[in-house]
DNA sequence: GTTCCTGCAAAAGATTTGCAGTGAC
DNA sequence: GTCACTGCAAATCTTTTGCAGGAAC
């Protein structure tokens, strides 16, 4: 494990790679940059969008593979919100995590975490004998700008 | 409104659906018992192989309308579980809801219901502020068999 | 007879894969 | 020099749409 208080997301990123064997390549940091500044889930198309607005066009693919890549380390989760395409988001090493409310007025997506609702959870697991290692819980309604 | 007690789910459907002055199909009628015998979320492609499995092949457009068609209605609910595909599971008259472990050993879906984890997310919406008009909660780890 | 339902085929989207070339170490 | 990374094109998979014929009422 590294220190985790003397680096930001992107760095942290980088080193883990790295330590797993893995070369640096430009469309990985370019999408890790991405990521490190949107706090929220982004669908691959939406990352692809982004890099071509500014200037830095990366094949569909790459931004896949990436995602993957990420994922697969624990850097990074897919969460899944409405129907059709997936949404990605980072990981903090902390293992800080927050939930989502869709607005079906407007779109939106707005994160929020709730101690609460993780102690529901992990009482429902007990209670289930179940061991849960992971949980997404997405509300759907309307946003207090919509409400 | 209907009332409910003295229908099954199916009967509850095709009465709904009449009653919104549409007509009544085969392919429909099908793709509702499939819906009423299983408890738990299918895929369009889960119920289009069910389907031919009994001998009654479907066009897997029509699976797809029908599935559209009831959750228009409010008759059944998509549920997004994993990557890839989206699910649906019929929807009670009487509010009942459940959420879904899924097993990421052996694949399994359990459904199972919990008062503490609604009160939870209701106390969530007041605090945000937000109106919650549903809600979804995916727990994702080891059932109790692979435990 | 009108309107909805169904099946087929084609289209549209998102995601994955194969391959050849480039770049990191 | 080796092995990973990238881009392009093609393939795959899920879901949607257009259209013509058939069935419900």
């Amino acid at each position: 494990m590294l220190p985790p208080m003397a680096f930001t997301w992107s760095e942290y990123v980088h080193a883990s790679l790295v330590a797993a064997g893995l070369k640096r390549g430009a469309a990985r940091d370019r999408i890790v940059e991405i990521l490190a500044e949107q706090p929220c889930a982004l669908s691959a198309i939406e990352i692809e969008d982004s890099l071509r607005r500014r200037g830095e066009p990366t094949a569909r693919a790459s931004i896949y593979r990436v995602l993957e890549l990420l994922v697969e380390h624990g850097l990074a989760e897919r969460v899944v919100v409405g129907s059709g395409q997936a949404r990605f988001e980072r990981l903090e090493y902390d293992g800080d995590h927050h939930h989502h409310l869709v607005c079906d007025r407007c779109g939106d997506l707005v994160a929020f975490d709730d101690p609460g609702l993780e102690l529901a959870i992990s009482r429902v697991s007990q209670r289930l004998g179940v061991r849960v290692e992971s949980h997404d819980v997405t509300l759907h309604g309307a946003c207090a700008r919509c409400h």
